[in-house]
DNA sequence: TCAATATATGAATATATGTTCATATAAGTT
DNA sequence: AACTTATATGAACATATATTCATATATTGA
């Protein structure tokens, strides 16, 4: 196996390190965990994760911002969501092979 | 499909992020990506990377501390390479995910 | 022991980041 | 329009982080 070694131009650089940089941050991590299981308004979020409402807002805003999860609205509420799967992936694979030491 | 959510602990939430961590600088992302294809000395990845000696020695401990890299001493020279088939395995994963844009 | 080479380390600095507080915006209801 | 609820935003702050410079340590060979 061992694939080749190719340099690694600017642009992916700054993908491939924002993208774990988004799973680097506990608070985003148990977001994302979070929204695995499906959708949930800013507020619940917070309540779930005894989080001020304010943190977990930015925190989406930057979350968002890497197109990781999306919304929708009903009324004055925004269910947040994941939005991509592969990600997520990443991260439910790393946390499975965290618990097993 | 759809894994069953589970509350994080402290300390999976902990290693999780500290791995993330770990893949979200571009001159660790660099090192490692390097370190993919085989065996270097710290001169050698300094040199190849365009980086300080000083740079890649800090790096490195941060990425041996960790448990990412191992290395074996051949005289004054310290060779070094990865040590964690699952974090290169992820990382060279996003890598190729991030070129297909 | 002295010199040369390779690597590690610590302090300093600049920058990035996460959280909090206070407040703004936005939608719905009366 | 006023009020309520939900969410977003900006400033301030404390902390974390990456890099650089200068220097220390370690190994080898003369």
């Amino acid at each position: 196996m061992g694939q080749q070694y190719e340099q690694l131009d600017e642009e992916t650089l700054f993908i491939v390190s924002q993208t774990f940089k988004a799973l680097s941050d506990p608070t985003r991590i148990r977001i994302l965990h979070l929204l695995s299981s499906g959708e949930f308004s800013v507020t619940e979020i917070a309540n779930r994760l005894s989080l001020l409402q304010s943190t977990v807002s930015h925190q989406l805003r930057f979350l968002k911002n890497l197109r990781l999860v999306k919304y929708r609205r009903e009324g004055t509420t925004l269910y947040y969501s994941h939005d991509d799967e592969h990600v997520l992936h990443i991260l439910e694979q790393t946390i499975r092979h965290a618990r097993d030491h």
